[in-house]
DNA sequence: CCGATTCTGTGACGACGGTCACTAAGCCAA
DNA sequence: TTGGCTTAGTGACCGTCGTCACAGAATCGG
């Protein structure tokens, strides 16, 4: 991991990018990309660490990360995956200073990382930026929220079922259907809470009920939707 | 329900004492106060409903709710407690406009309700507010995802148990011990996830390991703690 | 004080899903 | 190309928990 201090002009550019910044005035911005820190981590590096105390946030600038909650005999539950423009660890910055997940790289990422007092002041100076934050936590407060529910009331299939729903996207190249990103049978078991057999007899019911389809490792949501 | 108009000097009293207005200005509290209006509702009222757009959000002045997302087949999972003091429906204003979840009366309640531009306007001019709304959110997404990891992971017994250690509070009249408001087992079922049954069974357990003990509807975590 | 709800407790039973134990495929790197 | 490592697929077994069906306690509104 490296730091590089001079924070170049075209921060600011990919900063504009950012939907959480894009509202945010010329001079805040400007202002903002004097206090980032340019971080690089490789694949598989972590990022923040649950239960310890953390300091800085962190915007995705390139790369992608997951966010991880451990139980005590060392599984995982994945809370989240994020993407270049997606920013992380500002829980601890806020209420309790203590990270309540952890980040770790799915690949080699440049993140650009904010002290707590920087944030904060930033906060303070634009209503803008705050309104932003806001939104992003209510929305993620929602999702979080459908997931206890989905937990507590659906079978694997069905929570399977709703997980590709949500990530799958539009894909370029075919026309209607939406498809996953690459993902073993391992990393849906621990969005959706469950062991990796599991997931595979899931996967293969969907199949077969015609609801999913396979392309290599990605899924695909045939076009009719539900 | 009723609706009275005018909003009397107490208000602001009754605002001062709640945490999310602490660190906000006279001024900016004034100026909050002329905007709220007072609701009453009966208890077992719904205030807002899941699925529903929403205008409104809404700070307890007396009173308690629950929040719950129902499932296709009626049952329903309680999300959330809310007593004197809290806010909600505010996450409806921000993102999405619809709700989330439903807020249902416990008891006779007096609500204070304010509108989405109203709240905006206030949060743009202040700053201070914005943080602790933002703390406050951070909070609540921190108490979720600990709950979705608890589903994920975690037997019926110890999520029980987690959920009597984050909602007794140290009680008045006795030593060191904690107390759970009155609850019954239905409800602690829909907090927890699970059936009535399976509840009684997990607290007769809990209750034979010594961990628990009762006092009418309350239940009590005797001194040690865990 | 009484009948009617609403709660609690318990047994029986079956299904969903976790775990174990392998085998079979892919895939990468030397 | 060939081992080694990661991923996928499948059967067997069994524990947890949801459901059904009651019976008894407690509570509440008149």
């Amino acid at each position: 991991m490296q730091t590089t201090g001079t924070v170049r002009k075209d921060v600011i550019d990919s900063l504009r990018a950012i939907p959480l910044f894009g509202r945010v005035s010329e001079t805040d911005l400007e202002e903002l990309a004097t206090h980032l820190i340019e971080r690089r981590f490789p694949k598989n590096a972590t990022v923040v660490e649950e239960g310890l105390p953390g300091d800085y946030m962190y915007v995705i600038r390139q790369g992608r990360a997951k966010v991880t909650k451990a139980s005590e005999d060392g599984r995982e539950k994945i809370m989240n995956f994020l993407e270049a423009g997606s920013f992380f660890g500002d829980m601890a910055l806020l209420g309790d200073e203590t990270r309540s997940a952890s980040v770790k790289t799915l690949e080699d990422s440049v993140l650009l990382a904010l002290s707590r007092r920087d944030f904060i002041d930033l906060l303070r100076q634009s209503p803008d930026l705050s309104l932003a934050v806001i939104g992003e936590l209510a929305n993620r407060l929602r999702e979080t929220n459908e997931q206890a529910r989905s937990l507590s009331f659906q079978g694997v299939e069905e929570r399977t079922r709703n997980l590709f729903e949500r990530i799958a996207r539009v894909d370029e190249t075919t026309v209607g259907q939406r498809m996953t990103p690459a993902l073993t049978h391992q990393q849906i078991a621990d969005m959706v809470g469950t062991s990796r057999e599991t997931v595979t007899r899931a996967i293969k019911q969907l199949k077969t009920s015609g609801w999913l389809a396979q392309e290599g490792k990605r899924y695909v949501i045939p076009a009719e939707g539900d």
